[in-house]
DNA sequence: GCACGATGTAAACATATGTTTTACTCTTCT
DNA sequence: AGAAGAGTAAAACATATGTTTACATCGTGC
């Protein structure tokens, strides 16, 4: 192949993917996409078979370079203790989902993800499987490791869910929390800080969840 | 007015409500709301003044009623315990969110409110100001009152969006959760036992938290 | 030198969609 | 009874958008 073609084709799917973060899948015409990257809308059609493909491969790819450049486990791997390996997992999440050099920030890819998470599209299904579920596993055994004991799944799912939640919250709503309270709305400065956050708030959960766990589960009846 | 006229009104936001949750704003066209509500496309535009009308009549609606049927305070108020008001509010949240009852299930229109959470709507502004500041704010109190410290707001705020992000990120997931952990994925049966495990992971983060608070803040070095 | 395939471009096409127009119906008040 | 106005319906309108077609351009191997 020659230069100018990985060019175009590589410079279409940069610009898809700030467009369709901006915009969403629907509002993102693929004119508009055309005229960020210098294009003719044809050659959107001719390298990427329509819109829905265009829009495949970068999901695909935005997961591909997300996960390489911000992994979900550090160089020392299992070596570090269970809980700092929760910090890197957490903090790994946010830089992906908002670093710039990441997803692309607040403005970016990150919301990307969020939509998908309400609306997956075909394309999605392929993504949960190389990277989400593999993802999720990866949790749970840190999870595992913090808690010395290996309980019912089931029981430990909704532990992770609450860590996931709070690390995707932050990166969906981030809109949203900026109207409400500008300091705690993420950006580029207090990403540690929000995770470290995140993860101190997530070791207390999983403290606490796995007293219960150990604890006759006693019927609290304060149903009320 | 007419009887007539306010059912037909009536029946073209409840249909609005369920078409715009199924699908988003864009998706949903106003020919395929008429035609689920069994109305005339000029009847919407008659009595809403266009789309986008319409989908602001919506979520003021989905919203007050969503709030009306399933307040974040119970009837005892401020009597109860703040444990107990925090599982009422988080309770709340999730029913509000995910039962049938309240904005439509998984299917419905707790979606609505996760893609507002993403691309706000010109709409959602006077949502946010009669809605879900003052929710916030009461969740911060009730923070408070768990604490028994009055911290810096600037320290608070984070615990308050690790508990919503909580609560949001069941409603907004559910379908991936559906296909990661089909056992954890929220429905009408598991809503107060989800609610539950969010409750008491929040109060061993809060706790958490509340340790960092009053301990000084040893700045642990541990970057990796 | 030249034909051929890959790549890029401009225009045309078909369709979906929000909105408006126009006419009709039905209730209500005098 | 009749006028008036609100509510409803069908069709027309204007536009945006994904896709396709026909043609131009460029590099490459024979």
């Amino acid at each position: 192949m020659p230069d100018k073609t990985a060019s175009t084709k590589q410079r279409i799917l940069k610009a898809a993917g700030v467009i369709f973060g901006q915009m969403g899948f629907k509002d993102a015409t693929i004119r508009r996409i055309a005229e960020a990257a210098q294009v003719n809308v044809a050659a959107i059609n001719y390298h990427f078979q329509g819109k829905d493909g265009l829009y495949g491969a970068v999901l695909e790819d935005v997961f591909a370079t997300g996960f390489s450049r911000f992994p979900a486990t550090g160089e020392n791997g299992v070596d570090a203790s269970p809980e700092q390996r929760l910090r890197f997992f957490i903090r790994a999440m946010f830089y992906r989902l908002q670093s710039r050099d990441g997803w692309g920030g607040m403005a970016g890819q990150g919301r990307l993800i969020a939509r998908e998470l309400i609306d997956p599209s075909p394309a999605f299904e392929v993504v949960l499987d190389t990277y989400i579920k593999p993802h999720k596993d990866l949790l749970l055994d840190i999870l595992v490791d913090i808690m010395q004991i290996t309980p019912d799944p089931k029981k430990l799912i909704p532990c992770a869910l609450s860590i996931l939640g709070q690390c995707i919250y932050y990166a969906l709503a981030s809109t949203v929390i900026q109207k409400i309270s500008a300091d705690s709305a993420p950006n580029e400065d207090n990403l540690d800080q929000l995770a470290d956050s995140v993860w101190l708030f997530s070791l207390g959960g999983i403290a606490r969840i796995k007293d219960e766990l150990l604890a006759p589960p006693s019927p609290t009846k304060a149903d009320k």
